[in-house]
DNA sequence: GCACCTGGTGTTACCGCTAACATTAATGGC
DNA sequence: GCCATTAATGTTAGCGGTAACACCAGGTGC
């Protein structure tokens, strides 16, 4: 507007042009098959919107060209959200079997959706998720999994924004809906039950002082809300009951230290059973005690959680809670899939875990 | 050029705007901190380049904003390689705990690299890879980590497109240098080596009938090729030896059906020791030893390979094989880095593995 | 015969960001 | 005091796709 006049000369001197990466284009594509680049856009996406012989010449010089489609290009311009066709997930850790079967749940079930994985450990911590959480919203992930319901300020307030944008947000590993307060989708169970429930099946079976050994990594909120629920469950039932807490070793050596914790100067059990916060810790602790030829369950029962193979590989074999770990990817996976493709926020789901009575209570 | 005069009246009617998802762009922030979007870029980039004052203002607006960097627009504007910031890892099965480990050495290593990790199972199946390869491809990911050197010819021709364009690709699992033949960087170790080394092993102790039990899984080529190297080093030592292949089933399982191989038609071990392909195989074949009353080592040798913790908890320990299972994703992540870093790819690295004497051999 | 639709394709403008180049003011050398 | 340099910022033109709209030929309806 306010250039009335082209600056005299303005010779338009070639720039430097900006070259690709060397991958055939769309628009590659397009001057092979002699048409323009939308037509193959179309022809990607809606086959039959095309005349036969158009899609014909098209599908040629896709196979001639050796095109993949750029998919930041993709996304970028159908600014919708959703449309990365990408979920982020965030998980405690990688190595832990538990979370690796749960994502093989859920890149199986994602798998053919045609939606790719992107996958960040955040080591227990809070404040890493929240880090992790910022990182990977770079991509504008079309879903959000992450694993449990605390999470920081900061973290939420993003996840909040996300939902509210419609990108669906779920939380794994836990089912603990407040009514009232607006949260995301939960695919998990309740922790606080499961450690009653554990406690119970230890009162049931007769024994009258108890003990849970919580895990030794701080941020375990679920294995903290395990031990919450089985002193709950033993002070309901007037039972004594204490939390001892693991070493934060590897699992099974923690078990066998967190072991010495449950027994007196004498080295006799202090407590006639106890529960684990998984099994790792309860096979530790199984076999120090074996090593010390103390009964099990004769003069100690113990249970622990996740049924683990190795657990059913000790003699006495481990009690535990078998939980739905393979499920819980891929009830994730269906319930992204359909908020996705619904637009409104999947329900919530509360997923079955089992105790599993065997040898050792 | 064709079209002399503009036509006639072209209204500019006010398109409808095509609206973005809601965040916060580089634009908003730049009118936040009045300034334009390139210096926000640049002060987001190179933080030095700008001015102290221009530079607090922007800090304050990022704040007020809360931006967030679109990366997909970031990538497509820099449209060299390397600069997506996301690296591609194709692993077999993440519930393996095998990789599970590696995925967890790679995410570890990459943290604080700014890269992102997109995670894609091809459940042992080549053609499977290079669909998932296809699919990771599309994100233009600045390196890619595939398992293994055996790939369908479609998806070698897509990983050496990637490599020539700067793309580093490494093998990780394998090490197996073909002199001559142009390939990736391979970060792992020779699986016919170990498999000479377990039989050597058996062999030094004195067992001269043996086994190879091999995985049922028929695309795990590294758990053939430790066959390969079994067999070749027991033909090599005049020591008869035979392979046989594991069922499909849930690895313990299918170890303890396994067993049933090894005997004859009354019941007495055929041969005198057995290696197996990995130690849920193993495990389950001690197992079923010792439920049959069946003396190990004494009647039949038994050793491993992963070195699993479930092999140290059994009665007797199982011996094993131990693999840098983590530190190949270290290397993995440390490799591409610094390929990205120089440009050139990096070199292959062979890591140390042991034969560990436990109980059973 | 003319308005109207409809299927097939093209044009234009943008998604959000950054490379390349342009511009401006402050600084320095002599 | 003038030109060359530098520092700080802006302008333009893309990256590779897709949404919105335009256009055109060939059928329809009446």
């Amino acid at each position: 507007m306010s250039r009335a006049v082209p600056p005299p000369a303005a010779p338009p001197v070639a720039r430097q042009p900006r070259r690709g990466h060397g991958r055939a284009t769309l628009a590659d594509v397009a001057a092979a098959a002699d048409v323009t680049a939308i037509t193959v856009s179309r022809f990607l996406r809606e086959p039959q919107r095309v005349a036969p012989a158009t899609a014909a010449a098209i599908a040629a010089a896709l196979r001639q060209t050796g095109y993949l489609p750029n998919k930041q290009a993709g996304v970028l311009a159908s600014a919708a959200a959703g449309n990365a066709r990408m979920v982020a997930a965030l998980i405690p850790s990688i190595a832990n079997s538990i979370f690796a079967e749960t994502v093989q749940g859920l890149a199986d079930a994602l798998q053919g959706s045609g939606c790719e994985l992107l996958l960040a450990a955040t080591g227990y911590s809070a404040e890493r998720e929240e880090e992790q959480l910022r990182a990977v919203l770079g991509w504008f992930p079309s879903a959000l999994v992450v694993t449990g319901r605390r999470h920081t300020p900061g973290a939420l307030a993003l996840l909040r924004q996300a939902q509210a944008r419609g990108t669906p947000v779920i939380e794994i590993w836990d089912h603990h809906p407040e009514p009232g307060a607006e949260s995301f989708t939960q695919i998990g169970f309740d922790h606080e039950q499961v450690g009653r429930a554990m406690a119970e099946h230890l009162i049931e079976r007769g024994y009258r002082a108890l003990a849970y050994v919580d895990s030794g990594v701080a941020e375990d909120f679920r294995a903290h809300e395990r031990g919450d629920g089985f002193l709950a469950a033993a002070a309901c039932h007037g039972v004594p009951a204490r939390r001892i807490t693991a070493p934060a070793l590897e699992a099974i050596d923690a078990g066998r230290s967190a072991f010495a914790g449950l027994l007196d100067r004498r080295g006799r059990p202090n407590v006639r059973a106890a529960a684990f916060a998984n099994d790792h810790l309860a096979s530790g602790a199984l076999l120090e005690a074996r090593r010390q030829g103390l009964a099990v369950p004769g003069r100690l029962a113990l249970l622990g959680f996740g049924d683990f193979s190795l657990g059913r590989q000790l003699e006495p074999t481990l009690s535990t809670v078998h939980t739905p770990r393979f499920e819980i990817g891929e009830a994730a996976a269906r319930a992204l899939l359909q908020s996705l493709h619904s637009g409104s926020p999947a329900a919530d789901e509360r997923l079955p875990w089992t105790l599993i009575e065997r040898g050792s209570s």
